[in-house]
DNA sequence: TGAAGGACTTGGAACGTTCCAATGAAGAAC
DNA sequence: GTTCTTCATTGGAACGTTCCAAGTCCTTCA
């Protein structure tokens, strides 16, 4: 029932001023070693825990830095997070995280629902005054998210439009070059004939089929490329899978969108007992747990998620270091890595 | 540069008093809706967002509820959190995340390290002034926390001591009925040789071998049940099969700790030719995203972590609407669900 | 001996809210 | 016409910090 004790207890109870038990807590050089330890054995004695909020309210530096996920239940987001708070925990600042909700797997709903909510948990999180934003997946709207945002810096991660990477710093990876390993990796085992089967058609899915088909004619196989339109899905693989066993020609390997789809690719090969990699190759895209299954063991892309988590951080503490000055916002893309594991193997001889 | 709108700049705006504008954004019903109106107009026109911090710090009541997490990263408790965020939405309360950290896989370590860096967490949670607290397995000790929680309402997750249940309120999974129905369904295939590959010797997996022996010895079939010790890793399943298949009497059912495990001795009886489950069924625990595979579809126990969140939170707020008052802690279990797919079949003719 | 300086320490004024007590105006009751 | 009641509205005092300017006490040095 009674309140939690605050600077004015400790002060009382280690006989000195309030001013000095904040000194204490602030880990000042000025204070005597004596005092310091008066203090802080008064502070014990009565379990006082600092008021953050007060302490937040007075200072406006906070050393606190908001995040903004998307979808915490979301390992994809998990993983950036952990980028996030592996270089938070090695600067002064604290974090503060901002759930927006949770994906659905509608995906008009995604889009409309999570622009709203991310908005909203933008506002709350920067309503707690704090240094700086790091936000993942932004839907939002532009005009919207400018006035919501004031002038917190704000980072980007995973995610933007060409009118947000004109104000704020944007860290993303680099899906061409995700595509140019993929089809390096299937031309050196001499692949020519690949199908891919998408995420669907939404921003992020397409942009990853665009790079597809780019590569693959930088590689001169455009005849060979084949797109076939799924989601992320198991099913999508298994029923993509279908599709392409039903076909005159096969092709000798398969590129998943991801490795959910992957497994839905190898459920559907294994049931026709066409074996992998032998007779297709499969790759797919996360490098997932999902992939590193002994009875998946898909090779896949590894997006680097505790990197641009890492990255994002570091990019907002220099961006809150130099707030005031004119600044370019930066366009950081981070090269993926392909983890190559047993479902990718040489063509089949003989095969076109 | 210049600093956030303040209620006082929204009241110069509208031509009303400071304390007006409070009641507006307090939807008090005291307010004329002329004023209102211009209130909000003004508030939307220079952009003004509440400063949560004053908000806090002033009111004794902050409607914001602290959730501590172990590890974000992991889906587990992503879905118990999922389950809190669904029953929060719902109320008036909002959510205010703190994550422990990371859990690592040296079990020593994580047992050391989590405890210290919970503490940290919780105190970290609560001094942002919040009016309870849901904590999800909690390594710390309980001296410590006891302090560090002060007259906090708190409400604990998945994990407890004796002496944390009988100050605060418990919700976990009732693992007796989770190995009754694993041996039920085993049982009523005709399965009675079982072998059980433990997650290890920590308290949370002995618990889960220690309620197996028990319900074998339940049913009479003790001389039949064996185990043998792994991890939470499918290497674990992998050899622990293969020290079951070195065996001269093969058990004619595997029951793994969790579903990684599972995947792991999958692995090994598809190397070996064994069939699944015609000649071995195989039982898993967590009904995660592997069980799901098509290319996996384990028979597995989904713990009801979803519902846990959520009676958590229903919980938390029945005792702050209750503080002050006596009570009496709940130790509440809640019953999990086997989820069957084509991993457990009717016992090999023949075998014994 | 006294002034200057350094090392600590202190009181008071914010920070942006909420909430209480007090204000004034307008209508109701006498 | 006076007093009472009701109601929207207001000013002022917190809430627990931080930070600045000002203080105290010692030591040092002329």
């Amino acid at each position: 029932m009674k309140r939690p004790p605050t600077l004015n207890d400790v002060a009382r109870v280690a006989k000195v001023s309030r001013s000095l038990v904040s000194l204490v807590f602030q880990d000042s050089p000025k204070v005597s070693e004596e005092k310091r330890a008066a203090v802080l054995k008064a502070a014990a004695k009565i379990g006082y825990q600092p008021n953050e909020s007060a302490r937040r309210l007075k200072s406006s530096v906070t050393k606190t830095i908001g995040v903004v996920l998307t979808d915490i239940h979301n390992p994809y987001y998990g993983e950036i997070f952990y980028g996030i708070e592996n270089a938070g925990s090695e600067s002064e600042y604290k974090l503060l995280i901002g759930n927006a909700g949770f994906e659905s797997d509608d995906l008009n709903q995604r889009a409309r629902i999570m622009g709203a909510r991310q908005l909203d948990t933008v506002k709350t999180v920067r309503s707690q005054m704090v240094d700086g934003l790091v936000c993942s997946s932004l839907r939002t709207s532009p005009e919207d998210l400018f006035i919501a945002i004031g002038s917190t810096p704000l980072v980007l991660i995973g995610h933007s439009t060409a009118a947000l990477a004109k104000k704020y710093d944007v860290v993303i990876t680099d899906e061409q070059d995700a595509a140019k390993q993929i089809i390096d990796h299937l031309v050196d085992f001499g692949h020519k004939r690949i199908t891919h089967i998408s995420g669907g058609t939404d921003v992020g899915p397409a942009e990853r089929t665009k790079r597809f088909l780019a590569e693959m004619k930088r590689q001169g196989l455009s005849s060979y490329a084949e797109v076939i339109e799924g989601s992320w899905s198991q099913e999508a693989g298994y029923n993509g899978a279908e599709e392409i066993l039903n076909q005159k020609v096969l092709p000798t390997a398969i590129y998943a969108a991801n490795d959910l789809i992957a497994t839905g690719v190898l459920a559907k090969l294994r049931e026709r007992k066409i074996r992998v990699p032998e007779d297709i190759s499969v790759i797919g895209f996360d490098n997932s747990t999902l992939a590193h299954l002994k009875i998946a063991d898909i090779t896949s892309i590894k997006e680097p998620l505790f990197q641009m988590g890492r990255t994002g951080f570091e990019l907002l503490i220099e961006r809150i270091d130099t707030k005031g000055k004119a600044f370019t916002p930066k366009f950081l893309k981070i090269k993926p890595q392909l983890v190559a594991r047993s479902s990718t193997g040489p063509r089949k001889k003989g095969s076109k």
